[in-house]
DNA sequence: TAGTGGTCTAGACCACAGT
DNA sequence: CTGTGGTCTAGACCACTAC
């Protein structure tokens, strides 16, 4: 005989049903997490194929050992990352796309390592000065107050990709000249315990002036591709603010946008 | 006397405590809902500075005749924000910079008309063709199925802006050439009830050719900027693939970035 | 040591979707 | 009608922070 549950999860049952997880409740990692981690590799390795079921909360719940509500912290960790969608009156289902990359403040270092293109990077200048007005505004100090201006030239394959300029509040970072030049500023404000939140973010374009060709090895009036950034840590204080301009033949600003409904 | 709890309220106690938030049980706006909301306004209003401590989750539920997961729920909408920042064993507080304006999937005719440049849309191209190699592997359709091709040119003050050519799924939505023209696609979408979920972008800029800098009213070789995009319903499916070219001396992509740990 | 947020439980009732 | 997720309650213990 089928009863309507058999049926609300397809005729050959959920693919969860034959998953088993392992919860560690000695573990400090939570629970929810561990379910919501397990759950994403299940997704993620295509045991959950887009559009499964997953089985209602309850079922779930007994069947874990948990109670309701942390199942249903898992899922929603997942519902957030966009990987599940839940239906009142239906179920909870796997989003049908494959669309998985995270919305991350891009790191153009992070981006082109990951791309495996081995990027280098040369230290212009990397000094204090007193803030402009426009500096000074964007990182929400008094004018004139000392901030770390850091200027950099960043290449892959011996070629120039990107000019940097930055600036971050005096005294919130110490800059190593040879840390800079083999690594990225975000991955170096992480390891030193700063926790990026959210940035704001203007992207443009225009062509470059002689200087800047030069300076890119590209041809006067060659398109750029501009971007100019603060960013915040997460008690919502601006740590960094930059202008960047990158060669648009080299180089593409790659991004997901999640909505919030 | 000044008690431990007194102190860490700060002396004058949370500007929480003398307000009053009204909440309305019968109504069917969740209560966490509702105390959301009237959180983002005091804190939007100032009367919550940044900096400032809301008191702890227990003495805010029974204040509030709620329970301490309710209040929680609401507290949580708000850190997901970014908006408030809890820290354990300190409490919660009001985020220090005022950046508030949320992600979002940029619409050229909402930024636009929210910038009061009141935008002109005109319709060049609104067909069915067969999908190309490129076109299907974007939206997740067959090679040569069927798909809506719509060619616009965005101007204003009588200039043009934006260069716009966008593929839909046919039978998805009806599009009508008057509307497109006084409203953007987006907005067309979410009132036939589709609801955008997320999407993914990639921006880069290039040079005008001929026929470009003649469509866009620019010279040849002026910079532009490029934007692909695949826009995802909330069941992951790809609804909109489109490709954008807008002239960088009148436009540019701004938008906020936030990171979830 | 005291206070905070972080996690978890075991129930309950409701609104909505599909039959 | 049944089954689903959406909301809500009233407790509990733990980990971390500051004093």
């Amino acid at each position: 005989m089928v009863t309507p549950g058999d049926r609300a999860r397809g005729v050959s049952g959920s693919p969860l049903d034959t998953l088993d997880f392992t919860l560690d409740r000695s573990s400090p990692v939570p629970l929810y997490y561990q379910l919501a981690q397990q759950l994403e590799a299940a997704i993620e390795h295509g045991v959950l194929a887009p559009g499964n079921l997953l089985g209602n909360e309850i079922d779930l719940s007994v069947r874990l050992g948990l109670s309701r509500p942390t199942v249903r912290q898992a899922i929603q960790s997942l519902v957030d990352k966009g990987l599940l969608v839940r239906r009142r009156g239906v179920g909870t289902q796997v989003v049908h796309s494959q669309v998985k990359r995270p919305l991350e403040l891009s790191s153009l270092y992070d981006d082109l390592e990951s791309a495996g293109q081995g990027p280098t990077t040369q230290v212009l200048r990397n000094e204090r000065q007193p803030a402009s007005t426009e500096v000074a505004a964007n990182l929400g100090v008094k004018e004139g107050s000392e901030v770390v201006v850091l200027e950099r030239l960043r290449c892959t394959h011996g070629e120039p990709v990107a000019f940097l300029c930055n600036y971050l509040p005096s005294g919130l970072l110490e800059l190593d000249g040879a840390r800079l030049e083999s690594t990225g500023l975000y991955r170096m404000m992480r390891t030193a315990g700063i926790t990026l939140h959210s940035a704001r973010q203007t992207v443009g374009a225009r062509s470059a002036t002689a200087a800047e060709a030069k300076r890119l090895e590209e041809s006067e009036g060659a398109a750029l591709l501009t971007m100019q950034r603060t960013a915040y840590d997460d008690t919502g204080r601006a740590v960094e603010f930059g202008t960047h301009i990158y060669r648009a033949s080299r180089y593409a600003f790659d991004f997901q946008l999640l909505m919030r409904p």
